[in-house]
Order: C-alpha cells, then sequence, then structure tokens
DNA sequence: ACCTGAACACCGTTCAAGT
DNA sequence: ACCTGAACACCGTTCAAGT
C-alpha cells in the first residue's frame, strides 16, 4: 500500500498523538519514529505534515497555551488589572501543570505560535487599555511568564531527592529536612506560587500609582498616563 | 594505546570541554561522540568519568550555579533580608544569563547538585536567620528560583521573532510592534527582570510585617516569630 | 497528495580486550 | 585504572518509488 484513499494522518491527531506521548513519558521518549508506530504509520509519513520534530512540539506546546482562559481580559471592567492578572496567572499555570514536560518547549517564548501569541496579545492589550505606559505593559507581560513557567518547570520541591542521607548537614547546614520536601512536592510549589504570585501583585500595584492613573473611571475611556521614572 | 600512563581526561576536563561546547553551540550539539572528539579520546572514554551523559551535562550546570555570589547572606545584617535577595538574584541571574543554553538542565532542580544545593541552604539559612517563618523561607527560595531561572530560560524579547508579517494585526491587535522586540531583547528582558524583581520584594516586604519581626534588632538574636494565616 | 522501504549520517551505552 | 574498537539498538531526515 502506497497512498491510501482516505489519508491516514492529519496534524491534529499527530498532534494528539504527540501531546499524549508527552504527557505518559516525557519529551526524551518522543522519537519520530515511535510516535509513527503509536498512529500505526512508518516513520517517514509524519513529513508530509510537520517540516520536522521541533514543529510538532511546537504544536504540542501551542496546543497547551490553547488551553489557558483569557475571557477575564475581555469581561472585566479595565480597572481591574490586578484581579484579571491573577486570575490568568492561575489559568496559566494550571494549563502547564497537567502537561510539565512540554514545559521547557513552550518556555522558549511564543516564536510563530498562534495560541501563544494569543495570550501575549490578551495581556499587553489588557495592561494597556488598565491605563499602564506600553513600555510596562511590555514588562508585565514577561515578568509573569518568567514566574509562571519558572515554577511550572522547576517545581523545587520536587528537584530534592527523597534521601535522608543525600543533604549532609556539614555541608548544607539549613537543609536538614530537605529530603521531606519530595513527599510535599506539591504544597510546596503550590504555596510558593500562591505567595510569590501575591506578592507580584502587591508589588505592581505599588508601581502602578507611580505609573498610571486608571481608565474609564467617569466614562473617560482613554488613558491618562503619567510617564515616572524607572527607579522612584 | 590502551591505558597512557598519565590519565588523559579528567572529570573537570571533560566538564570544561563540555561547558564550552554547550556555550557555543547549545545543549544539542553536546553528543558523547563529538565531546570525546573534542578531547581527542574516544567516544566510550568518557564512561570511565561520569555514569552517563546526564551526569555530565548535570555537572556542566553545578558549575554554573558555583558562580552565584553568596557572600550578601554571611557578611550582611540579618535584618537586611531584602537587600540580600535583591544582590543575591542579580548574581543568579547574571550566572545564568552567561551560559544561557545549560538553563534548562538546572531549572529541573537542585537534586543532589553540591554548587544548587548551597544555593539552597544560604538562602534558606538567612531568611530564617531574618525572622521568616521556615515555611515562609522555603517558599521564598523556591518562588525566587522560578522568577530568575524563568527570566533565563524565557528570553521573553528573543522569543519573537524578527518579521514585520510574522504578527498579523487581525490576530493581534495589539502586537503590532512585537517584531521590533527581537531587536530591544536585553533591555526588555532587562527591564522586565528589574520591574519584576522589584515588586516581588516590595510585596514580600508587606508579607514579612504580618509573618515575622526582625531579629536581633536589640542583641537579641533568637528569631521572635508570629505565625499569621497564609491569606490575610 | 500521501504513504512506503531503503539509505545516510548520526546517536548513547555496553563490553571484551589491551596495557 | 583507563583507554580502545566493535557492536547493539536506536535516532532524524531525505528520497526515489508506488498509487
Amino acid at each position: 500500500m502506497a497512498r491510501p484513499r482516505k489519508p491516514l494522518l492529519s496534524r491534529d491527531r499527530i498532534v494528539g498523538a504527540a501531546s499524549a506521548l508527552v504527557d505518559a513519558e516525557g519529551l526524551d521518549a518522543v522519537s519520530t519514529r515511535r510516535l509513527a508506530a503509536v498512529l500505526g504509520v512508518s516513520g517517514p509519513s509524519l513529513y508530509n505534515h510537520f517540516r520536522n520534530k521541533e514543529e510538532i512540539l511546537d504544536a504540542v506546546a501551542d496546543a497547551v497555551s490553547a488551553q489557558v482562559d483569557l475571557s477575564m481580559f475581555e469581561e472585566s471592567d479595565p480597572r481591574d488589572w490586578r484581579a484579571a492578572l491573577h486570575d490568568w496567572a492561575l489559568s496559566y499555570r494550571a494549563a502547564l501543570a497537567a502537561h510539565p514536560h512540554i514545559v521547557p518547549v513552550l518556555a522558549r517564548g511564543p516564536g510563530r505560535r498562534p495560541a501563544g501569541l494569543r495570550v501575549a496579545d490578551a495581556v499587553f492589550g489588557a495592561m494597556v487599555g488598565a491605563g499602564w505606559p506600553p513600555a510596562q505593559a511590555t514588562r508585565i507581560g514577561a515578568l509573569m511568564r518568567y514566574f509562571i513557567t519558572g515554577s511550572a518547570l522547576g517545581s523545587f520541591a520536587g528537584g530534592f531527592v527523597d534521601d535522608e542521607t543525600a543533604y549532609d548537614p556539614a555541608d548544607y547546614p539549613h537543609l536538614g529536612q530537605a529530603h521531606l520536601l519530595a513527599d510535599h512536592r506539591r504544597q510546596v510549589d503550590e504555596g510558593a506560587f500562591e505567595t510569590g504570585l501575591r506578592a507580584l501583585l502587591d508589588g505592581l500595584t505599588i508601581q502602578y500609582e507611580q505609573y498610571a492613573r486608571p481608565v474609564g473611571g467617569d466614562g473617560d475611556d482613554t488613558a491618562t498616563v503619567r510617564l515616572a521614572p524607572n527607579r522612584p
């Protein structure tokens, strides 16, 4: 059999199988040959639908970005930038946490991935709409990304080994309980994320009062922006 | 020739060559065979010094962690946790920015890497010494890691493509200038890092007043800790 | 257009053999 | 102890051939 009358493959089928493989066994488990085998075709068939393996993984990453809820940026009062950012961060993190193995691919930046770009666009637009100067809105999009992808990638607690003898008190005087972290992995990571997110939003609130005036307060929908020096 | 009277290889030589290869050509360029060729030996020789390729890359990552300055945690007044955290974050980011390709390996967590553990130990010890409750000190270590590694990994600006046609205004109404980001890559990333770091420290300062009282104010060097609920 | 098998230039790792 | 070549079981990708 050379070409079937109905195509065996589609971009969506390939992305679906690749996602499942990434979730189940990690990035390293994805080879074009294994992926093709799962799909019941031979390895080179994939190249009729994607230029190379990287493009397949990019599509998997973009499918995760597509899961991020952006509705809070449309619905809410533009003055509620803080609440919107908070809810978006939770949704973003939840999407990444559900597919941790693809995060390194996603963290490289939006590039040309449509869903990733929609996320960047929505955040930037909402912050500008809330009265942030564009340069600051760009920075907010970037720094939130740093924090969220960093938290999804690192799994601080999971990075420690569950082995009491691994952390000699003579070498690391304060890490006596570190081996316990592996157990409490989820709690520690979620606690750190919550604490960090709250700190970030509190800190940005302080900066907001220096950089901008909110928009739309009295039916005036143009941003009244006051530029302030970068360091107060 | 089978075994030379003086060893051709050492762990340090291997790590040095691997670091250079990672910096020059990225993670994917490091294969055991290429690395061995650079070192003038055959591929399997490396296995006399490291168990596998992953261990070599872990050692490269740890060499980067070893560059992080930790002196601010020893020298400073324990009450200056904020200044110490700030300076440490800059030093950490600088170390990662100098070797961006190894960041994905480093971001997986300290594991058993000695230098990475020294970093975690120093931060945790300093925060507890400054009066933070241990659970909060753990979270601070984690969230700072999230932010710093996320910023070193993502290069938000570098993630955009320098191509005016890539970001159609119909699809992404707010990304009209996005293709310019590639040019200003360093500025945007550094600006976002500074803004985020300041926000994080401002936010933590607010939380500090709820969680703890500073230590050593009147020659009393035990922490007086008041536990507060996680959400105020 | 879409799939195939064969082929090319690679991989990481094991292992017996050498000194 | 430390290096070697041979070998095994893989890779990603190209390409001519088939329908």
